[in-house]
DNA sequence: CGATTTTTTGAATCATATCAACGTACGTGG
DNA sequence: CCACGTACGTTGATATGATTCAAAAAATCG
């Protein structure tokens, strides 16, 4: 039973089996297919998402109309919209299905009971926030003062199998460019 | 002692007095002088530092020498880069005081000793991250799609004191534009 | 006050965006 | 199972916005 997460959980931290079963009776499953929508802006978060597989990316819609995706989401990873989530405030952020999915989602009262009472699922979440936080930091380093071309490299290096998943007009979109510009770049990189 | 560190605890948790006590105990306060490095790119960062009193700033330099500001350290931030903290791999970063300032450092081995025995201390470290992370996915949702004018404006908005403390060039560093440009885009705003 | 740093300005250049058209792949209903 | 429609990717021509280079003006520091 939802062999993903328990995996995630045990890379981290060490869980007794009761604590275990604690954590993973506040899941709840979702089936999603391709092109369902997990988010839709102005949404308010009700509940946190771990993908348990599949793919699914989130975008938001800037002040001219146009799509950037900000983020993409894989079978171990935890997607949608913290800011909502914690903030109970309106959603900017879509987060829709790109491979059919299976996620597992928890209310915020269940994190907040988890947190209060069971302490490795505390120290679970910080170690996951300061990865997070450090892994985005190196993504705004990264791109500082890198061409498109080379923001293009670095990105295939660090995640080929992105590319196997996604379509390119995605990928240019998260990396801040046009899927022309990204086409280009790309016949010159293969030459 | 310690009032500006004191309040921000106090802020995200409640201590105890001993606990309190505790968690100060492991401090080290360090005063640097404007244009002194806290850090330097090479180094292997050995303590995370609080910024008591006084402004930094940290910056990279990329493949071409140029050199990008990654994020400013004023009173009541932390600064530092925990990458090399938490992986104790060589930094890329520099960390520089734009005012003289007073920080206060902690040891690796003293935060893992306060995660382990504190627990407000690691929900502490839990919610600094947690906001940490939501605010950087926000400058990079601003930042997707935005001209040098729009993240201009969303920058003096958001951060006006900024403008007071930091040179303007650091500034469209930060933003990731020229000097010049920053320059253009402000004579065209103010008119 | 003189020296250094910071900011502004103009002209030329370069990278990326935009617009528009076309080719290709995909999958859905007939 | 084929045909049509939609989504995706590529290409060329042109436009635009930011950079670079160079110099001077303004502000700050010792």
């Amino acid at each position: 039973m939802y062999p993903g997460l328990l995996h995630e959980l045990h890379k981290r931290v060490t869980l007794s089996p009761g604590q275990e079963a604690a954590i993973l009776s506040h899941f709840t499953p979702k089936k999603l297919k391709k092109r369902q929508f997990l988010h839709q802006e102005g949404d308010i978060i009700q509940r946190m998402s771990f993908v348990e597989k599949g793919a699914l990316y989130s975008y938001s819609t800037d002040a001219h109309g146009a799509q950037h995706v900000v983020q993409f989401g894989f079978e171990g990873w935890w997607i949608g919209d913290l800011y909502s989530f914690f903030t109970q405030k309106p959603s900017r952020l879509n987060v829709e299905v790109l491979e059919s999915c299976e996620v597992l989602t928890l209310s915020l009262e269940s994190h907040e009971l988890l947190l209060k009472t069971i302490p490795p699922y505390e120290t679970y979440m910080r170690i996951l926030y300061q990865n997070a936080y450090v892994a985005l930091l190196s993504r705004i380093e990264n791109s500082l003062g890198l061409s498109a071309e080379e923001i293009y490299s670095r990105f295939l290096e660090q995640y080929p199998f992105i590319f196997s998943r996604v379509p390119l007009h995605l990928i240019a979109s998260y990396m801040g460019i046009t899927p022309v510009t990204l086409s280009r770049i790309r016949r010159q990189v293969a030459s």
